[in-house]
This record gives C-alpha cells, sequence and structure tokens, in this order.
DNA sequence: GAGCTCACG
DNA sequence: ACGTACGTGAGCTCC
C-alpha cells in the first residue's frame, strides 16, 4: 500500500509564487488553486498512489508548538490574495474525493510526519510531496520526499539521497539543524556556527546531546567549544523545535484516505466559479452536468438528421407558432478567412428539441423572417447575408456580445465557457451528437444573459451599438480594402536592396556575421564585443530596444545602422512580404474586425492589422500610397481631434479644460501655457511638445518617472509639471482621485455608455499590480468611452449612407479615423456627412470635432 | 510558445 | 523599495 501525503500549505505556497495571477472576473485570485491542482495531478501520475492525505495547518497553539507558533509569528502572514483562495481550495478538494487533514494544536509538518512514521510501522510505503525540506528528516526505507522546487522540478528524496547530499542520515538532519539553526523558521541554533561547521559536528558526534554531554572533552577547537558552550539553551530548545512531532493525533488507518468520487458535479460548478475552465476538462469533468441532471437528459429529444427543408419548416414554423418566445439558432460556419467562411450546419434550439439542419436555404429564409432571433455571433451571420446579398430582419440577440459586455476580461466567449461561468447545464446526449448538446443551452444562456445585460445598464450598449455595429464590421470586411500590388512589391525590392546593404555595414563595423534580428546575439556584439555600456535589462538578457540603441548612438556608428536596419527590416518583413500574401483576387485586403477583443471596447483588427500601418515616419507613411480607391472612386477619410482629451474634459467636467475645447483652441498650447505659467502668446514649440506628452500622460495614468523619460527631463521636473497640471484642471485632479475610489468599491469602472471594466489588480497587495490597476481605472472610461463613440458614429454613418442613397461605403476604422471608398462625386456629401455623423455621435459638454479629407490613395486622404 | 521588438491609436 | 504610462497584432528567434 502507498500513501501520498500532501504538505498542503507548502505546495499552496509553491503554486502561488509559481503561477502568475490569475483572477475571476470579480477579483478572486486564483492561481494557486490552478496551481495546486495541476501540481496534485502531476504528483499523482507519476507516484500511482494507493491513498491521498492532504495536509493543512490550522493555528497552533500547544505545548511545543506554543513556543513554535511564537516564533513562527514572525513569519510575513499570508498575503491576501493567497489567503483568499485557501478556503476554496479545500472545499475543491473535499469535492474532488480527498481527504482533508488538519490537527488542533499541530501543524502539516506534524501530520506528514505522524502519517509517514505510521506508514513505517506498518510496512507501508509513504511519499511525502513538499516544497519544505524540513521534512527531509522523515525520509527512510519506506518515506521517500518529494520536494517540488518550482513547478516542473521536483527532486526525489531516499536516505542514499539524503546521504549524498548532506553527508549524514535524515535523522542527523535534525541534529544540523539544532546547531545550525534556521532563521526563517526562527530556530537560533548555535551563534557562530553554519552549516559547515553544523554538519561536521555531527558527522563526528551524531547528536546534540552527545556533544553537551561530553563537551568538554571534545576534540574540536577552543573557539567552537566557547560558541556552543555559550548557546547550549538556544541549541536544546532548538533541538527540540526541529524535530517533526510523529504522535500527532490523527487518524492513521489508511482506508480513511482513500479517494472517493466525491462531488463531481459540485466540483466541476466550482470551478466554473472560479472560472478554472481548463482545469475541468483536464480533470476529466467535462459532462459531470449532464449526468447529474438525468431529468433534463430525459426530456431532451436531439434530432440531428440530414433534414429536408420540408420537414425543418414544419418544425421552424410549428414552433413560431406555439411560442412566443425568440428562436435561438447557432450558425456553424467553417472557412479559413472572413470571404471562404460558409455555414456547415445550423443549430435550432427549439424548446425541448434540437434540430439540426444543413440546408442553407432554410437558414436563409429563418434569416429573412419576422421571428426574433437569438444567434451567438451576429457578426458572421450578417457577413453571411451580405455576400448573398439580403438582410437579416429582427436579430435581436447575441450571445457572444452579451458576454464580452458583461466581462471584457475574458480570454473567449465559446458557449461551453459561457454555459460553466453562468452555469448553465449541458446536457448529455449520444456520442454522435456530443458537439451540439451545448446548443440546446442556448435558450437558457441567453435569458440570463438578457437579465445581466439589463442588470447593468447595457441594453442600449448591447442593442443601439454593439448589434448594429456588427453588421457594418460584417460589411467592412466583406468589401475590403484596394491596393496597389505591384506598388507595395516595387517599394519592397527597394527595401530589400536597402536592408541587404546595411547587413553588410554591419558585420562589417562587428567584425563578423551574426543574425541582426536575435536580441540575444545583438546585444552579445554590442555590450560584449563593442563594450558598449548596457542599459537595461530583461529578463533573459540586456535590452536592446529602440531606446536603448537612441542613447548609444553617438558612442558608435554601427547604432544608427542597426536603428535604420531595424526600421526597414519591419517595414519590408511586415507591411511588405506579409501584406502581399493577404491580397484577394479582387486585389483587396480583407481584414477581420474583432469585436470581442479588447478590454476597453475598442474594436481589433487581424489577417491582417490594417490599424498598424506605418505613418509616423515619412518612408513608414510612403506605404499608405499603395491603399487605393478602386477605380472612378475616392477614398474619405475622417479624424477625430482629440477625441480622447474632449471625453476627459467632459467626464471629470474641469471648467478649464472644458473651456479650451468650447473657445476650440489648441489644447496642447494651453495646457503649457497652464503647466508653464505663461501666457498662451510666449509658449514655445518645446513648451508646448512637453505639454502634450503630459496630456497623452495623463489620460494612460501618468507617472513622473515614465514622462521624465518620455521627453528627457529629470524625474523632479517631470513631477513638477504633473503638480502644477493637476493644480491648473483641478477637476481633472479630482475626477482621478475619484474614479479610484469609485472604482475600488464596485469593482469596476464604467464608459458614459455603461461598458464596464472588472479591476480585480485593484485589490492586490502587490503594489505593482495595484498601481497598474489604478492607472487602468484612470484609462479605461477614457479610452473606452472614445470607442463608444466612434462605433456609434460607424453606426450612424453607415445608416446615413444607405438612407442618402449613396454607394459610398465605410471601409476601415481606426480608433479614432474612419474611412470611406466611393465614387468621386459622392465625395463631398460623404465628407459632410462623417463628420456631421461623427460629431453628433455623442453630445458631451464639449463639442466633438472631426475633420474628413478626400483623396486617391490613403496618403493623400490623410492630409 | 514565450519573449522581444516595433507598428498603430 | 519596489518598476513605471493605456490599448492592440505580428514577425522573428530560440527553447
Amino acid at each position: 500500500m502507498k500513501l501520498l501525503v500532501v504538505d498542503g500549505n507548502s505546495i499552496l505556497n509553491r503554486a502561488f509564487y509559481g503561477i502568475r495571477p490569475l483572477t475571476t472576473k470579480d477579483g478572486m485570485f486564483t492561481n494557486a488553486i490552478y496551481g495546486f491542482l495541476t501540481m496534485l495531478e502531476k504528483i499523482k501520475a507519476d507516484t500511482a498512489p494507493d491513498r491521498v492525505a492532504i495536509a493543512f495547518d490550522l493555528k497552533a497553539k500547544t505545548f511545543r508548538h506554543n513556543a513554535y507558533a511564537l516564533y513562527k509569528a514572525n513569519r510575513k502572514g499570508m498575503p491576501e490574495e493567497l489567503h483568499m483562495q485557501l478556503q476554496p481550495l479545500k472545499d475543491l478538494l473535499t469535492a474532488l474525493g480527498y481527504k482533508i487533514v488538519t490537527c488542533e494544536g499541530y501543524e502539516a509538518d506534524d501530520i506528514l510526519g505522524t502519517l509517514a512514521k505510521s506508514c513505517e510501522e506498518n510496512g507501508n510505503e509513504c511519499v511525502i510531496a513538499t516544497g519544505d525540506r524540513d521534512s527531509l528528516q522523515l525520509v527512510s526505507d519506506k518515506v521517500s520526499v518529494r520536494l517540488a522546487k518550482n513547478l516542473n522540478g521536483t527532486m526525489i528524496y531516499t536516505p542514499d539521497i539524503v546521504l549524498e547530499e548532506y553527508g549524514v542520515t535524515p535523522k542527523e538532519l535534525i541534529e544540523i539543524k539544532a546547531i545550525q539553526g534556521d532563521t526563517s523558521d526562527n530556530i537560533p541554533g548555535v551563534a557562530g556556527i553554519g552549516p559547515k561547521g553544523a554538519t561536521e559536528l555531527i558527522q563526528k558526534f551524531k547528536t546534540v546531546d552527545y556533544i553537551y554531554e561530553h563537551i568538554d572533552e571534545l576534540p574540536i577547537k577552543e573557539n567552537m567549544r566557547k560558541k556552543l558552550i555559550a548557546s547550549k539553551d538556544n541549541a536544546l530548545i532548538s533541538r527540540m523545535l526541529g524535530e517533526i512531532c510523529v504522535t500527532a493525533p490523527v487518524d492513521t488507518n489508511l482506508d480513511s484516505y482513500i479517494v472517493t468520487d466525491g462531488d463531481k458535479l459540485e466540483a466541476s460548478k466550482m470551478m466554473g466559479r472560479l472560472e478554472l475552465f481548463s482545469l475541468i476538462s483536464k480533470l476529466g469533468l467535462d459532462e459531470v452536468d449532464a449526468t447529474e441532471t438525468k431529468e433534463e437528459k430525459e426530456s431532451l429529444k436531439l434530432e440531428v438528421a440530414e433534414l429536408n427543408a420540408e420537414y425543418s419548416n414544419i418544425e421552424i414554423n410549428k414552433y413560431k407558432k406555439d411560442n412566443q418566445e425568440p428562436l435561438c439558432l447557432y450558425v456553424n460556419f467553417e472557412g479559413d478567412d472572413v470571404l471562404s467562411k460558409e455555414p456547415v450546419y445550423t443549430a435550432f434550439a427549439l424548446g425541448e428539441k434540437l434540430v439540426v439542419c444543413k440546408d442553407k436555404e432554410i437558414l436563409n429564409v429563418v434569416l429573412q423572417d419576422d421571428v426574433e432571433k437569438i444567434v451567438f455571433s451576429s457578426k458572421e451571420i450578417f457577413s453571411y447575408a451580405d455576400k448573398h446579398g439580403f438582410e437579416v430582419k429582427n436579430l435581436g440577440f447575441d450571445i457572444s456580445l452579451a458576454g464580452y459586455l458583461l466581462n471584457p476580461n475574458a480570454s473567449s466567449y465559446d458557449l461551453e465557457k459561457l454555459c460553466a461561468q453562468y452555469e448553465i447545464n449541458v446536457p448529455e446526449t449520444e456520442e454522435e451528437h456530443k458537439e451540439f448538446a451545448v446548443f440546446c443551452a442556448m435558450p437558457k444562456l441567453s435569458g440570463l444573459l438578457k437579465e445581466k445585460i439589463e442588470e447593468a445598464s447595457q441594453s442600449s450598449l448591447l442593442y443601439d451599438i454593439e448589434i448594429p455595429l456588427a453588421r457594418v464590421l460584417a460589411r467592412m470586411e466583406n468589401i475590403g480594402f484596394e491596393v496597389d500590388v505591384d506598388g507595395i512589391k516595387k517599394y519592397g525590392e527597394d527595401i530589400k536592396a536597402q536592408v541587404e546593404n546595411l547587413e553588410q555595414e554591419i558585420y562589417s563595423q562587428i567584425g563578423y556575421e551574426f543574425n541582426i534580428n536575435s536580441p540575444k546575439q545583438l546585444a552579445t556584439a554590442l555590450f560584449e564585443d563593442l563594450g558598449l555600456p548596457a542599459k537595461k535589462k530583461t529578463k533573459s538578457g540586456y535590452s536592446t530596444n529602440a531606446d536603448v540603441l537612441e542613447s548609444l548612438i553617438n558612442y558608435h556608428p554601427v547604432i544608427s545602422m542597426i536603428l535604420q536596419y531595424r526600421t526597414l527590416a519591419k517595414l519590408k518583413s511586415t507591411y511588405c512580404d506579409s501584406l502581399i500574401k493577404v491580397v484577394r483576387d479582387d486585389k483587396r485586403i480583407h481584414s477581420s474586425f474583432n469585436q470581442t477583443e479588447t478590454r476597453t471596447g475598442r474594436i481589433s483588427s487581424t489577417e491582417p492589422n490594417l490599424q498598424n500601418i506605418p505613418v509616423r515616419t515619412e518612408l513608414g507613411r510612403e506605404l499608405r500610397r499603395f491603399f487605393v480607391a478602386k477605380d472612378d472612386c475616392v477614398l474619405i477619410d475622417a479624424d477625430y481631434s482629440q477625441i480622447e482629451l474632449r471625453v476627459l474634459a467632459h467626464i471629470s467636467n474641469d471648467e478649464n479644460m472644458c473651456k479650451a475645447f468650447t473657445d476650440n483652441v489648441d489644447i496642447h498650447s494651453v495646457t503649457a501655457s497652464q503647466v508653464f505659467n505663461m501666457p498662451l502668446n510666449m509658449v514655445t514649440p518645446i513648451m508646448r511638445s512637453r505639454a502634450k506628452a503630459v496630456n497623452f500622460g495623463i489620460v494612460y495614468g501618468i507617472g513622473a518617472f515614465s514622462l521624465a523619460k518620455d521627453i528627457g527631463v529629470t524625474n523632479k521636473e517631470a513631477s513638477n509639471y504633473i503638480k502644477s497640471y493637476l493644480s491648473h484642471y483641478s477637476g481633472i485632479d479630482s475626477y482621478m482621485k475619484n474614479i479610484i475610489e469609485l472604482a475600488k468599491s464596485q469593482g469596476y469602472v464604467e464608459t458614459l455608455f455603461s461598458r464596464r471594466r472588472y479591476l480585480p489588480e485593484l485589490s492586490a497587495t502587490n503594489h505593482i499590480t495595484r498601481s497598474f490597476g489604478e492607472r487602468v481605472a484612470r484609462n479605461a472610461p477614457i479610452q473606452g468611452t472614445a470607442a463608444d463613440i466612434i462605433k456609434i458614429a460607424m453606426v450612424k454613418v453607415d445608416e446615413r449612407l444607405k438612407k442618402e442613397g449613396l454607394s459610398a461605403r465605410l471601409i476601415l476604422q481606426v480608433h479614432d479615423e474612419l474611412i470611406v471608398e466611393a465614387p468621386a462625386y459622392e465625395s463631398m456629401m460623404v465628407a459632410m456627412i462623417l463628420q456631421q455623423e461623427m460629431e453628433n455621435a455623442a453630445k458631451l459638454n464639449v463639442p466633438l470635432v472631426a475633420e474628413a479629407k478626400v483623396g486617391k490613395t490613403w496618403f493623400d486622404a490623410k492630409d
């Protein structure tokens, strides 16, 4: 029989410090729980125990432990982020069928000792899993210790290995510790004798008792003898403190430690609440929900077949007649990209029944029918309808968008995950229909999400902004952006030649060939071989980023070549080679616009990302010449002026900043005159540019250090700028203070249009994490409100273009910028519409200002 | 797959 | 004393 004894507190500690912070959306830390269970699984897999006991400390309070507890009280307590995970972990372990062992008045160590001893006496094997070397004294022929060094590395200790590593037997480790002491456990030991001396003494004389019994006749240096005599009391106390108790009153009957089935449903629910979805499947609890809810399972009739149109029509019509409820449907699309996505099947959740249908005609009819529809991803459906030239009618709810609005911190919003998170049971089905089972949960899930959206006052955000926006985005994806492929190619070849030249020059400067793209090799070349001063460290070596290189520019001519090389290599690989690969047969690039990706409410663009096409440098900006309007068309590019600062002015209602925008004066100059206490006409370009950096910094949550780095002044100067800024814009000062208090008390911040962001970071004890949370609390309402506003503008622009009967179409959004492609003769009209709809998208205390420009290419339309 | 770097707002 | 701006996506290297 083999018993595994887990040192719960110790493994929990390892897990907590070894795994990056993970939290649920409402701020519950879960990393230690996750790490513990992962490690437990691994240990079980490696050791194949017959029984498992998991030992935890209670608060220790008795004899030896009185003294011990007193000493240990000095230790730093458990951080709150860890403490909050302790009870949930214990509950979860119990639900998983493990026996947790605690013992009033004893520590986990003593439980390990007692169980190990008992195994030994009864001829059983015992494996102790711990992160603490204290337990090594328990090692014997029957007892091994599995010491977790980090998450992956473990070391298994047998008597031989202890002897090899420490030069003594496991029992003698207690004697060593009595002399050497242990600061982390506050065991005093003998002053002046360390590990080396202690080991020598014990190797020679075996025990502390022997040493003190024969202290006068020991063949040791006088100096050593004096130290031993001086610390005799401490040594004897230490000898007592260091020995793990093996007689704790715990249950030593091994059958008490059989791992039972526990309550799998409860365990699975708990993990769902902790948002530890990957663990649910790792522990094989995927289908637990269903097996426990027989009632529902019986009543569910899954009809999955190659349903013909007639049958499905009858079913759906019947459903419509019998129910006032909206119709839930999941359209399963397959295809690698925006253009080739096609529906493979549609699952209709018809009350108790699930009908899966492969006939697209039925889908088309349903989509155009009046019946209110609840879908999973409206963008895909709008896209499909758009490609086939029809309009979707009465799309009333989108599950993924609702999930996103309720918690934009999640990494994905698939049905399985949402069901787990919101505790909606997924019924069990026969194996062949397994993939469809989750669709049955759509009615319940969407019902719950609807309620939650209302509770969060996000109805308008969902129904008036996000769902209509999905249609706009779908069309933008389908339309795409025309590019001049030959132009890009030629530009790319030009750059390629320059890159190759630079490569050779860099090699000759350094003296050998290497991979310039490898930060590691580059760091070796610069900081070792050239001996340049390294400035900043990264996790894996010295940083070679542009900031560092720029600071070295006067040290060596190769630096500017490397900077130039980097710029050009980036242009070549990311913006020439990669872009050309994604141009379709229609000469256009069809990016994907993701609506549930960012934590602030912005959209993102992928495959390719059209939101980061170069503009800041002259050479990079040239690339925009190859983003063109199709024949006879032009591009109309409209962007907001200072939308984030205007939003800040509105939210904080700061008098000075509002006035500046109402008077429509240059905000950075005004800020400069405020910060530097000068009349507006005395503001120099340098002052303006510094003020501009402060304005940016304020929006991002500001710190003097970073501001100083950004504009190249001392920390003190930067901090003075900020102080001056906040005293002149006192409304902003109070906003920044208030928003953090609000965020702490309600757990989230929100935008003008009720978009939320939860901030679990604010309850962290780690100050870096907490300050991050505070910066996010300041920034998210600003960035998020700006995102809301341009989304509203997009919906309105799209509607307006349609209403005016124009053939102009939105093709791109870049956070504060909208691009429309239109026949040349529509350009004036479109420019006007863009400006109007963008400026009127929201009513703030300050005017919103947008400016539209027209050109044949993106370069020309940009200014 | 993580880490670094760099393109954009 | 800590390490430092907010939000993204992509290409490259190296384990």
